[in-house]
DNA sequence: ACGGATGTTCGCGC
DNA sequence: CGCGCGAACATCCG
């Protein structure tokens, strides 16, 4: 559950599970979940605190409790929390637990232990060095056009691979970007000195889009779209749906690895070359 | 059975 | 210093 749609979805779930709900007890098992601070601090400095806001930042969690706790959480690629009623059974992988007042159980489930919980003391969001590097948030900061051409006409990294750096904008991983060059017509091999000024505003819409569309999806209904059973078809336009017909004019979408990624993309509407403006014929 | 998967970090080489 | 690449992390799924 990991990209900037999941991740919001997840901190409207925390903080209904966790508003006026106070924690009596927490506990961490001893895995690599824990970097920062480790499970026995998780298990001293939690009981008896209350949450008093849950921000997202880009993909990270910032849960601030009473008496100056901070809970800092990624969910990595397999994060997820879980609350689980009183008896009900611990989801797979549950990692660390927050037992609630209410009798409640609030699991952080992770198979891949890719995710990260770590408890700060006494600092503000914006002075956790994790949140101090990021980007500008798509969803709370908006996109700055602007900005965001200049910083990607001063790079020749594919565009692809400037999007996904977090300290260009917080919060887009493999599948938005992907959906929203998709969206935008733009290849994502491209580098980002070869954009136009037009491109980057399409990019900036197409980001702007893919969250909006992926929030709804999950809103209406679906947080597993992958592996967690075809239960739930797939919601993306060609997040990997390599060899489909592109949705836009049927040609066959195609897959290629870039940033160490696999991207699928439409060879007919993202067109890796700029299509050469129409020139005189040659004076003879 | 093999290959790939939503993320991040680290080491190595150029 | 910047950048690219591959590996690593541990498990699941088709």
């Amino acid at each position: 559950m990991p990209e900037l749609p999941e991740v919001e979805h997840a901190a409207a779930s925390l903080r209904r599970f966790l508003t006026g709900d106070a924690i009596t007890s927490a506990e961490g098992d001893r895995t690599r979940v824990f970097r920062g601070s480790s499970p026995d601090v998780f298990a001293r400095e939690l009981p008896g605190r209350t949450l008093e806001r849950l921000a997202r930042f880009g993909k990270y969690l910032v849960l601030e409790l009473d008496a100056g706790v901070v809970l800092l959480s990624h969910l990595g690629m397999s994060g997820k929390w879980v609350r689980r009623a009183p008896g009900e059974p611990a989801p797979g992988h549950s990692r660390a637990r927050l037992r609630l007042a209410s009798g409640s159980v609030l699991h952080y489930s992770d198979p891949r232990l890719l995710g990260r919980l770590a408890v700060l003391r006494g600092v503000l969001p914006r002075d956790i060095p994790e949140i101090a590097a990021l980007g500008p948030d798509p969803l709370r900061d908006g996109i700055d056009v602007p900005a965001l051409t200049q910083r990607a006409r001063a790079s020749a990294r594919p565009v692809k691979v400037i999007l996904m750096d977090q300290a260009v904008i917080a919060g887009l991983g493999n599948i938005q970007v992907t959906e929203a060059l998709f969206r935008a017509g733009v290849h994502p091999s491209r580098p980002g000195c070869s954009l136009s000024r037009a491109e980057v505003a399409a990019i900036a819409a197409g980001i702007e889009a893919s969250i909006a569309h992926t929030i709804a999806a999950l809103g209406a209904g679906e947080i597993a779209y992958l592996s967690e059973s075809s239960a739930t078809p797939n919601p993306f336009q060609v997040y990997a749906r390599a060899g489909e017909a592109c949705p836009r004019c049927r040609v066959a979408l195609e897959r290629r690895t870039i940033g160490g990624r696999t991207s699928v993309f439409c060879p007919r509407c993202q067109p890796e070359r700029r299509r050469a403006r129409p020139r005189r014929a040659p004076q003879r």
